[in-house]
DNA sequence: ATATAATAAGACTAATAAGGTCATGTAAGT
DNA sequence: ACTTACATGACCTTATTAGTCTTATTATAT
């Protein structure tokens, strides 16, 4: 419950490590599963993610690899966790019907809010 | 990913359930089942746990039931939620070692600190 | 005393979600 | 052409959550 998904770790992990590297060649998806031990085809799904959502961009054929589409400084932690996990939500209310005079789903959506700020708040350049 | 679990919700709105009821009447666990739409034996096994926990007081045998045992407005959502699944953790860091020099760590426990300060803040009594 | 109405505890099963693998396709460099 | 690497989506496996049931315990009412 209210627990970190490998993917997003993964993501995270991964994004770390180009952010590492020297910014002008791409990095091997199979470097990235390696070095930060990783099941490698998980991996290629969840950077999959990112690419389609701008985080990183990728380059197909010989001498590929990924590389960050902006600066790891404009890169939050948010970001990338959205970007592999979808908007956030504690709570969905499919349970229950009375969510419209309901007094504890604003608890739990000003609780996502104060979390999200929280990563909204820290890039990859202050995390790697 | 960061959702609150059923046996959460169901114990959170259990406990509602009570404190709208007269103090002086234990209520049973049949009667906030049904009222709250939820099952039975389910809850029973949620409510045990807040009962280890001291949330609320139960009276066995006929005429048993559940009582609050703190005022609602002492009863936070946190206790509630804390009580039901055990300490809040984003991340447990079981899959890789560098925990000690990992800046992502604190970016979480952050995280999580921003969040339960808000399920603090709440109790039973603004909530129901 | 006994019947009955309730919770206590924990084993068990079912359903769902998360994690991981694989096969096939596409693009780029040599 | 051939090789290397990403793209996509189907598929399988494992873990977690949700839910059920059985047996025991406790208290009350008759
Ligand atoms: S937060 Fe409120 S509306 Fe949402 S499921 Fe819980 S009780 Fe229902
Ligand atoms: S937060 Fe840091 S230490 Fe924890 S699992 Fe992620 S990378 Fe490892």
């Amino acid at each position: 419950m209210f627990k970190l998904s490998r993917a997003g770790e993964y993501a995270l992990r991964g994004v770390v490590y180009i952010a590492s590297k020297n910014v002008d060649d791409a990095v091997h998806v199979a470097e990235i599963a390696k070095c930060q031990n990783v099941p490698e085809y998980f991996l290629v799904k969840v950077f999959s993610r990112l690419v389609r959502n701008g985080i990183i961009h990728s380059i197909r054929g010989n001498k590929g690899g990924f590389r960050l589409s902006k600066k790891p400084e404009n890169i939050s932690v948010y970001d990338i966790i959205t970007a592999v996990e979808g908007p956030l939500n504690l709570n969905d209310c499919f349970i229950c019907k009375n969510s419209s005079k309901c007094k504890m789903k604003p608890v739990w959506d000003e609780a996502k809010e104060k979390m999200m700020e929280v990563l909204k708040q820290h890039n990859i350049a202050d995390v790697a």
